[in-house]
This record gives structure tokens, C-alpha cells and sequence, in this order.
RNA sequence: GGUGAGGUGGGUGAGUGGCUUAAACCAGCAGUUUGCUAAACUGCCGUACUCGUAAGGGUACCGGGGGUUCGAAUCCCCCCCUCACCGCCA
């Protein structure tokens, strides 16, 4: 969430900033500044009654205390209306608080200056491309088919256990979910990261920290009985982890890396791009989380894109890096990469990867902040992450891509996580 | 699920209606002393909002929400959470 501070001294910039991603803000804005000077009126108001209110009930204890009932008593009879009037302000302030944060809460983070304007997917820019031909052999299986071939997923049985989207990985598949996940765990390790595991169910006050409530509601499993959320991303308890967290400037930049599967309804997907593990209700994923000072984070954006190339690079699978225009950004994010590998029997890229900067605007809501070693002024923090990756989308690409007469090729970096170097 | 004890600044922890404007100690910061380190001493040391060019004021906040009162960390009601023990259980 943008800081109301923040959108008083830059209106103009937040409005124009908004149109690269589509989003006219113009009346809302405009709403949100009267709104705070109604507010700041109010508090004036408020506080100067609340202060008369203070000092009168200052002197009645006084003047119990000298003896002086009558005068005692006749100054009681005076607080009545200004309790009234306390009353009234102080009801009004807090709707008017209340309103402001719901406006300020509908307005998207601000994009990053090198983000391209743009509708759709199809805007993209190609930060990079990597993908050598792949030649399949005649007969070559999209990877549904294959699974079925191999008995390492089964989509049907997953119906009958829970419902469409949530696979049942068996036999050298279910080993080879295991692989993947310590392959990137270790690797995240290698680089720094702090490794976690945890809850996959949060509370609202997590959703909201990271933006997935209000905006996003429908798109979580809830758990009814006890108001919890199952989590879509790690990036939800994990970033969580530093919510009402002030933290030492040296400590940053703070570097988490978690695996957990992730539930998404994705309520309104339908189509095509749902076969096999283009789209599931429940997947695995490494995650990436770093909390840095805000004159670093960029330089972190970076890291955290060759971190993620590193992993593709070295599973060998064709990969392209997009960067996201502003109409298909999500609404926190400043500035997001997209990793896609070359599914091939497919033809299709798939997303495996998105790394994103959020600013300060995450921070916002988790009052995640950082008291400046130079100014020794509270400050908040910019957080950042990114997919390390997500697994359904990397098998997929991966049995598509090594598939051979003989059988699926396990990459050489995952042979020691395997102890297979085949599907056959 | 049952019973009990709790929830107070970064930490420990005092505080049963107005000298609480939240003590004290620890941690932290600055300084004095000092071959160095340490110790000792002195001062500073919460957050948010708001008024003000500034200096400096004001208001709110003691788990959350209501209430009583001129006045609430303190009294009353509801809720949440944590801990301990018991029951059940992977």
C-alpha cells in the first residue's frame, strides 16, 4: 500500500505513474487527498478537545484534593458537552480513517520506471532468450500422456481423491518431486538463503500483509472453523515471518528461502491451458524472499534474476525471461520478471518463475521497518521474491523436452537427488 | 474439550482510580575517564497521528472491542491469544 504521505507530495506523479498500468487513478486519488484533509481537520479538532478535556479533568482532582467541593463540582458540570462533543469527533475521525484506508488499500503499487506501458501478455518485453532447438522424436508425448506411459502421475486418481487440479504423483514421479525440491533448496542454501518450513495455513492479518486479502480473497482455500487461509505461495508466511518487525539496517539485506506446496482455487481458469500440470489446485514450490534497504533492492531484483537463471540454466531447459508490462502486473508489484521454459512437445512456454520487486508497498502493511544507520529515522524496508522454482510447470517441461524412445533423460544436477538417470 | 495462570516500551518486570507524565534493571546510543579492552560515572533512549519554517507543542496507544467515571494500565462486560496441567490423539 502507498503511504498516504507519499501520494499528498506526489499526486500527479501516482496518477500518471498508475496509467502505465492501466489503471486511471485520477478520481480515487482525488478522493483520497480530500478525504485526508477532512481527516486532518478532524484530528486537529479532536486533539484540541481532548486536551481541554484532560486539563479540566486535571484540575477537578485538583481542587477534590484541596477540599474545594463546590468549585469541584461546578467544573464537573462543564465536562458534560465537551465529553458530547469528544465523542461525536472522534466517531467521525474514525470513519473517515476508515474510508481513507479502504481507498488507499484499492490503489495498486506504482510501477517502476522501466516498465513498458502495455495491455496484455503479448506487451512483454524479452529481457533474455535461451533455447536451443529441440528435436523430438516422431510420436514425441505431450507430458500428460507420457505420465500415463511412465505411471509417475495420476490426473484421474487425483478426481477421485480430491477434484480436478490436484495430482497424484507416483513411482519415479513422486521421487522426482522429492529431487526437485531438494535440488533447489540446496541450491538457494548454496546462495545464501535461510532455509523454513512453515504453516501452510495463515491467519487474515498474513493475508493481508502481503496483499492477498482483500483484493484477493477468492482465489485461497479457507478453512471456515478456525478463519485460516491456506496459503497460495510461501511467500505468504514467510514475508509474514517480518511483519511488525523493526529491524537493525545491518542485518539486511534478510534472505529466506522455503519450500511448501501452494493452494490456489483459481476460480475462472478454464480451457485449454488447464490440461495436465499447466494448472493445478495444489502444487509444490521453492520460494525466494529478501527484505533490503531501499536504496539496494534493484541491485537484490537482479541477484535474484540470475539466481533463478542459474537453476534453469542448469536443468538445461530452454528458458525466456520476460519482463512484465504494466497491464499484466500484479497489483504490489513495482517491477516483475517472468521465467518461462520451452515445454516442447507442447509448444508452449510456461511460466515457471516470477520475480518481483515490491517496494515499499508490502512493507506498508506488514510495518516492516528498518531505523536508517545515517538519519536514525524509522524507515520501511522494500521486499522482494521470486519462484525458485515452481515444480508442475518444470516436470512438465522436463518430460516433454528429455524424452527419448528409450525413456524420460534425468538432468545431470538432479542424478544425485534422483538415483535414477531415466524414466523407463 | 476441561481447569487454572497470564498478556505492560527491544528484553526482564513493577504498577488495584489522580505526584504514572509507565518505576527499576538489562540491552542500545552519545559523552567523561582511560596505553588497549573492560569497568565506573553522566546524559539520551517507544510508536503513530497532528500543529509549527523551526525550536517546540498537542493527542492516542499497557492483547482487541465495549462500558462505568470529571479522570482507567488499574474497576465491570464480551472476545482473542499465550502458557501450565488434565483428557483425547499423529
Amino acid at each position: 500500500m502507498l503511504t498516504i504521505n507519499f501520494i499528498r507530495e506526489n499526486t500527479a506523479l501516482v496518477i500518471e505513474k498508475l496509467a502505465i498500468k492501466n489503471f486511471d487513478g485520477s478520481e480515487i486519488i482525488s478522493k483520497i487527498i480530500d478525504a485526508d484533509k477532512t481527516r486532518r481537520a478532524l484530528q486537529l479538532e479532536s486533539d484540541n478537545r481532548q486536551a481541554e478535556m484532560n486539563n479540566l479533568s486535571r484540575q477537578i482532582g485538583d481542587l477534590f484534593k484541596a477540599g474545594k467541593k463546590e468549585e469541584a463540582e461546578a467544573a464537573r458540570q462543564k465536562t458534560a458537552t465537551l465529553k458530547d462533543e469528544i465523542k461525536g469527533l472522534t466517531q467521525k475521525l474514525e470513519k473517515i480513517e476508515k474510508k481513507l484506508q479502504k481507498l488507499i488499500e484499492q490503489v495498486p503499487n506504482l510501477p517502476h520506471e522501466s516498465v513498458p506501458k502495455g495491455k496484455s501478455a503479448t506487451d512483454n518485453k524479452k529481457i533474455r532468450k535461451r533455447s536451443s532447438r529441440l528435436k523430438l522424436y516422431t510420436g514425441a508425448m505431450a507430458h500428460w500422456d507420457l505420465a500415463k506411459k511412465y505411471d509417475i502421475i495420476d490426473f484421474e486418481l487425483g478426481v477421485k481423491l480430491t477434484g480436478a487440479g490436484f495430482p497424484v504423483y507416483k513411482n519415479k514421479g513422486a521421487k522426482l518431486q522429492r529431487a526437485l525440491i531438494n535440488f533447489f533448496l540446496d541450491e538457494n542454501k548454496k546462495a545464501g538463503y535461510t532455509e523454513y518450513w512453515p504453516p501452510l495455513m495463515v491467519n487474515a492479518d498474513s493475508a493481508f500483509g502481503t496483499g492477498q486479502l482483500p483484493d484477493k480473497e477468492g482465489q485461497m482455500y479457507y478453512i471456515k472453523s478456525d478463519e485460516f487461509y491456506m496459503i497460495p505461495t510461501a511467500e505468504v508466511p514467510v514475508t509474514n515471518i517480518y511483519r511488525d518487525v523493526i529491524l537493525d539496517a545491518k542485518v539486511l539485506p534478510v534472505k529466506c528461502t522455503a519450500y511448501t506446496p501452494c493452494f490456489r482455487r483459481e476460480a475462472g481458469s478454464y480451457g485449454k491451458d488447464v490440461r495436465g500440470l499447466n494448472r493445478v489446485h495444489q502444487f509444490d514450490k521453492v520460494e525466494i524472499v529478501q527484505i533490503q534497504h531501499p536504496e539496494k533492492s534493484y541491485e537484490t531484483f537482479k541477484e535474484m534474476v540470475s539466481h533463478v537463471e542459474s537453476l534453469v540454466v542448469k536443468l538445461k531447459l530452454p528458458y525466456r525471461i520476460m519482463k512484465l508490462c504494466g497491464g499484466d502486473m500484479s497489483f504490489t508489484s513495482a517491477l516483475t520478471y517472468d521465467f518461462e521454459v520451452f515445454s516442447a512437445a507442447q509448444g508452449k512456454w510456461l511460466e515457471v518463475s516470477s520475480v518481483s520487486n515490491f517496494e515499499s508497498y508490502q512493507a506498508n502493511r506488514l510495518k516492516l521497518r528498518f531505523r536508517d544507520e545515517s538519519s536514525k529515522k524509522m524507515q520501511l524496508a522494500h521486499t522482494l521474491n521470486g519462484s525458485s522454482l515452481a515444480l508442475p510447470r518444470i516436470v512438465a517441461a522436463l518430460l516433454e523436452n528429455n524424452q527419448t524412445e528409450k525413456g524420460i533423460i534425468i538432468p545431470k544436477v538432479l542424478r544425485k537427488y534422483t538415483g535414477f538417470d531415466i524414466i523407463s
